[in-house]
DNA sequence: AGGTAGAGTGGGCATGCGCCCACTATGAAT
DNA sequence: ATTCATAGTGGGCGCATGCCCACTCTACCT
């Protein structure tokens, strides 16, 4: 019998095969089989260790939202280090392409998933915002430091960025890539923030 | 045997079930089977006007996206009727119950449609973005009349804009419902760009 | 050494999907 | 009145998915 830390092993695992998989063939091929077989394993592995398939997802999310916390923390580590405004875009550039980015599209069309992850957060709007928080934290480092506009709504902007950030994404496999577009689309939103426009 | 416009006739009405089922039960309810229940009839019936179910996707999209030019020319009019700048927000809030924002997730997830649509969109970045078209011409009508700043990047404003609709349209069954949301969304980025802002 | 609990395996089920196709109904042409 | 092209019908196929479950394997305890 394994040690029962190797019982977390294969939930992260799993966790990572799915990120693997979400990242790369997209969220409609985020099946329970694509996810056993990427990590390896036989498909039964996954209904022992979860309820079901939107379990597993719905643990998956949260998972991957913890993980930010600490993103978080470090951006608000560098806010408060004095770094200069114009980072605030580079910062926020450098998320983009990030998990949390890729499970908004998930959550969207799974039901089953959205619900459940309502339960953890009755609130509703996190839900769909996983990388809201990050940001959301760190604008308002920003904004404690005075480098944005305080009438600024902080809660409006973080569910626009990631929204943008979806978007740009589910057009990822566009020819040819669009490679300027995420780094203009947070200079555009930024700008109308900041205290001193960068230019 | 029916006339020749029935026929255009029979495409508008799994057109429009189509929209009716998108817009109340969500992108993951609207299949094939689900669209001709919702017209009334056989299952069959898709089968014989469009080559398969992408192909009617694909052409329902089609013909969404050509009904939002007309408005994109009302918009464009009351633009250069020397509407005031407060009215852009509200503009663009009254677009974000469209259909438009609706189809955002549904290329998301289907990739075949995804690479039909891209035949029609060889650039790719409209294919997502099915309302950027309409908002970005309002935007530059409006920067016309020299309401919006000229540095002012339309082309990632617009986007922007949809994404985060798109966002605010799959938390759609939150509780309690987000009201203010989207104003609050759009004032934002809109705050951005305005020349003279609105408070 | 034998027994046992728990992790891992994979065949196979029900379900829902898009699609095919034999069939019927309808209305125009002769 | 008959013929016939065409729209419409719906049973059923193949396929993929999530899930169930009998089975095997392996590490630990007595």
């Amino acid at each position: 019998m394994p040690t029962g830390v190797a019982i977390r092993d294969v939930r992260e695992q799993l966790f990572d095969a799915a990120e693997r998989v979400l990242l790369r063939d997209g969220p409609s091929a985020l099946t329970s089989r694509a996810v056993t077989a990427e990590a390896g394993c036989a498909k039964g592995v996954l209904h022992r260790h979860f309820a079901d398939f939107d379990d597993f997802l719905a643990e998956f999310v949260l998972d991957r939202v913890d993980r930010l916390d600490p993103q978080a923390a470090a951006l608000r580590e560098r806010a408060g280090a004095g770094t200069v405004t114009g980072n605030l875009a580079d910062a926020l550039t450098a998320l983009f392409g990030s998990v949390a980015v890729a499970i908004v599209p998930l959550v969207t069309f799974r039901d089953e998933l959205r619900a459940r992850l309502r339960r953890t957060w009755p609130a509703g709007v996190p839900v769909l915002t996983e990388a809201c928080t990050m940001i959301a934290s760190y604008l308002e480092a920003e904004r404690a430091l005075g480098r944005i506009k305080p009438e600024a709504d902080i809660d409006a902007l973080a569910p626009t960025l990631i929204g943008a950030a979806h978007l740009l994404f589910a057009d990822r496999d566009s020819t040819p890539p669009q490679d300027g577009a995420v780094r203009r689309t947070v200079d555009t939103v930024v700008a109308g923030v900041v205290r001193e426009p960068p230019r």
